[in-house]
DNA sequence: TTCAGGAGTGTTACCGTTCCCAAACGCGGC
DNA sequence: GCCGCGTTTGGGAACGGTAACACTCCTGAA
C-alpha cells in the first residue's frame, strides 16, 4: 500500500551503469568527451531507473534554476493573459519554467516585492507585463545580475529592454482609414491619462488628424472598460456631428457602441466605430467590430525570445537597450462606412 | 563599473551576528529555542548583509520547494484566467510561488508532459485548470507522491480532489427564471458535447424544464465561442414560437444577441436571453446580459486551500478526495423579460 | 547536594549536483 | 621503448542550507 518510491539518483545511475557519477553528469549535460559505449550504457541505466536529475541540486551549484519570472498584472483581462501564454509557449520550447508574480497595482513596491519573491526563488531572468512606467522603474532598481524584460508597455527608450506595440501607428491606421472613408473628423474615446499606451494611441490619432488638416476634437481620457465608453459614448450620441469614433480598446467599444444604439444612432450608417486589440469576439459585436489586431501573444514570444538573447550576451551590459516594435493592422469589419 | 556582489549566505550572517549558522537557520526557521537577544542579533545581521536564504539549497534537503505547480489550458480566456489569478492571489499568501505549464490540447500525454516537467522543478503540489476527464485521468497516472487538485472541470466522482461550479444548479437557476417570467418553454444554445460543464449545464436546463412541465426542445452542442452562438442564433431566430434561450456561455449569448438583432427581433421585447459566466463587459452588450455569475478566483483560491489541505494531512491517502462546490448566482439584468 | 530535564547553542553529516584536477589509457613520432 | 598529448574516466570538494545529535548551562525537585 505505501508506496515505496526510492527515486533513483546520479549515484544509482552510475553503479548500474558501472561508470562513476561525474561520468553520468557528463551524459546528461552532452559532454563530448564520452565514449559512444558508455554514453549508451549510462543512458539505458537512466532509462531502466526512470531517471530524472534533482534540479534543486543542479541549481545550487550552477545558479541556474532554468526558471523565468513574470511579474504580470490583471492577467485576467485577454491581453496580459494571451502574452502570459505567449511567452509560456516559447519558454517551454526553450527548456524553461515560467513562475509568476502577480502585482495588484502598479506601483513600485509591489513590484519590488513581485522581483524580490522571484529572485528568492532564483530565476534566471524576469519579463514584466508593465502596462506603466512604474514597473519598469520598479525593474531597474532589481539587482543588476537579473536580466528583465518588459513587455507591453510603451516606448520609453529606458534602460530596460522592450517589447511592444506600436500604438502611435495602431491608432493612425484606424484615423486614417475612417479619414478615407469621408469623415470630416475622428472623435477618440480615449485610455486612462496615465497609461503610456494610450497616451500614444492618443498622439497617433491627434497626428493624423493634423496630418489631414482635420479638426481634433476634445477627449476625456477614463479607463480602458466597457463602462467608460458607455458613459462617453452617450455624451458622443448627443453630438449630432459625431460622424466617426475611434476607441481605445475593444471594451471601450462596446460601451459606445451601446450608447449609441440607445440613442438611436445607427452603426456604421450614422457613425463609424473603431476599436483596437481585436478581442476574441469583437467580430461578433453589433456590428461587427473594425478594429486594429494586436497579437498579443506573439508580443509574448518575442519578449521572450529578447530575453534569452539577452542573457546569452553578457558583454554588452552597457550596450543600449533593444526595443522591439510590433505594427498592429488594421482588421475592417462591419463598424466603419462612408458617411451620408 | 563592473558590480562586486558577493552575496551574503548563511555562514556570513552567523560570523557577523557571533552565532553558529546553524542558530541562524533556527531564527530563519522561528524555532522557538533561540534567545531573544540572540535572535534580535542574527534579524539584525541579516539586515545588515541583505541576507536572502537560498531556496535550492533549501529545497534540497527538504524536498519541499514551496513551489505550485498549475496545468492550465486556454488561460487566455476570461474564466481560466481568472481561476489561474485566484490561485496565485492564495498562493503567495500561503507563502508559495506558482509555475505555470499549459497544455495545447487535453489529451493526456500533454498532461502528463506537463506533470513531468512540473516535478522535476519539484513542485509541492499541482493545480490543474481541468475543464476534461482527460486531464484528471493524466493526474491519477502522476506519481502519487504528489498532490494534486483539479478545479473547474464537472464533478465526476474522481479520486482526484475537484473545485468546481455547480452547473446544473446554474442552468437551473437561468432557466426557472426564464420559465417565471412566464416563457412556454426555454431553448438552449449547448457548448460543446464532450464538456462536461456543458454536459452539467445541459442536464440542469433539461431537468428545470421537465420539473415544470415544459416541452424540452432539441439542442445542438457546438463551440463556446461567439460564432457557434451566432450561427445556432439564425436558426433559432427563424422559429417565431421561440422566446426564451438560455446560453451556455456569454461569448455564445453575444452570438446569439446578435443574431436576434440581425434578424429583427428584438430582445428582450420578442426573446430574452440568459448567459452564463458574467464576463467583465456582459453588462455592456446590447441589452445587458442576464447571465449566471460564476466567481473564477474564488474557485481558484478554495482549490489552494484544498490542495494546502491536502498537503497537509498526509494520513487520509486513502479516504475519500475531498470535492468543493460552488453555487453560482443569477445576475438579472435587461436581456431578460416576460414574454408578450 | 545531586540529578533530571529543558532551553540555548554548536558540530557534524548529508541532500544531489557540477566543477576542478589528477589519473589511466591509447596512440603516433622519435 | 619512451615520451608527449589528447581522450576518457574517476575522486574529491564545493554549493548553501537543514537534521540529528551532543554539549553546556540553568532551574527545580528529590
Amino acid at each position: 500500500m505505501a508506496s515505496k518510491k526510492p527515486v533513483a539518483v546520479m549515484r544509482d545511475v552510475a553503479k548500474l551503469a558501472g561508470v562513476s557519477h561525474q561520468t553520468v553528469s557528463r551524459v546528461l549535460n552532452e559532454h563530448p568527451n564520452v565514449r559512444q559505449e558508455t554514453r549508451e550504457r549510462v543512458l539505458e541505466a537512466m532509462e531502466s531507473l526512470d531517471y530524472r536529475r534533482n534540479l534543486a541540486a543542479r541549481t545550487l551549484v550552477t545558479r541556474q534554476s532554468h526558471t523565468l519570472g513574470i511579474i504580470g498584472f490583471e492577467t485576467t483581462l485577454f491581453g496580459p493573459a494571451s502574452m502570459l501564454y505567449g511567452i509560456e509557449d516559447a519558454a517551454r520550447t526553450a527548456g524553461y519554467l515560467v513562475s509568476i508574480a502577480m502585482v495588484r497595482n502598479l506601483d513600485r513596491r509591489p513590484v519590488l516585492e513581485a522581483v524580490d519573491r522571484l529572485r528568492q526563488h532564483a530565476v534566471d531572468g524576469i519579463i514584466a507585463i508593465a502596462p506603466k512606467p512604474a514597473v519598469t522603474n520598479g525593474l531597474l532598481q532589481a539587482p543588476s545580475d537579473l536580466y528583465c524584460v518588459a513587455v507591453g508597455g510603451a516606448g520609453e527608450a529606458g534602460a530596460v529592454p522592450t517589447v511592444r506595440i506600436d500604438n502611435a501607428t495602431g491608432a493612425r491606421l484606424a484615423t486614417e482609414h475612417l479619414l478615407a472613408l469621408g469623415h470630416r473628423t475622428v472623435h477618440h474615446v480615449a485610455g486612462p491619462a496615465d497609461w503610456p499606451e494610450a497616451q500614444e494611441r492618443i498622439a497617433g490619432w491627434r497626428d493624423a488628424l493634423q496630418r489631414a488638416g482635420a479638426e481634433v476634437p476634445p477627449i476625456v481620457p477614463q479607463s480602458w472598460n466597457a463602462e467608460s465608453g458607455y458613459l462617453q459614448g452617450q455624451r458622443l450620441a448627443r453630438d449630432e456631428s459625431v460622424t466617426a469614433v475611434f476607441c481605445a480598446n475593444d471594451r471601450i467599444a462596446l460601451g459606445v457602441l451601446r450608447a449609441l444604439h440607445e440613442a438611436g444612432r445607427r452603426v456604421p450608417e450614422e457613425v463609424s466605430v473603431v476599436g483596437f486589440d481585436d478581442m476574441p469576439d469583437s467580430g461578433y459585436f453589433m456590428p461587427p467590430l473594425t478594429t486594429v489586431r494586436q497579437d498579443f501573444a506573439e508580443l509574448g514570444r518575442r519578449s521572450l525570445t529578447l530575453l534569452l538573447e539577452h542573457m546569452a550576451e553578457p558583454d554588452d551590459d552597457a550596450a543600449s537597450p533593444a526595443h522591439i516594435t510590433v505594427t498592429p493592422e488594421l482588421v475592417v469589419r462591419g463598424s466603419t462606412a462612408a458617411p451620408r
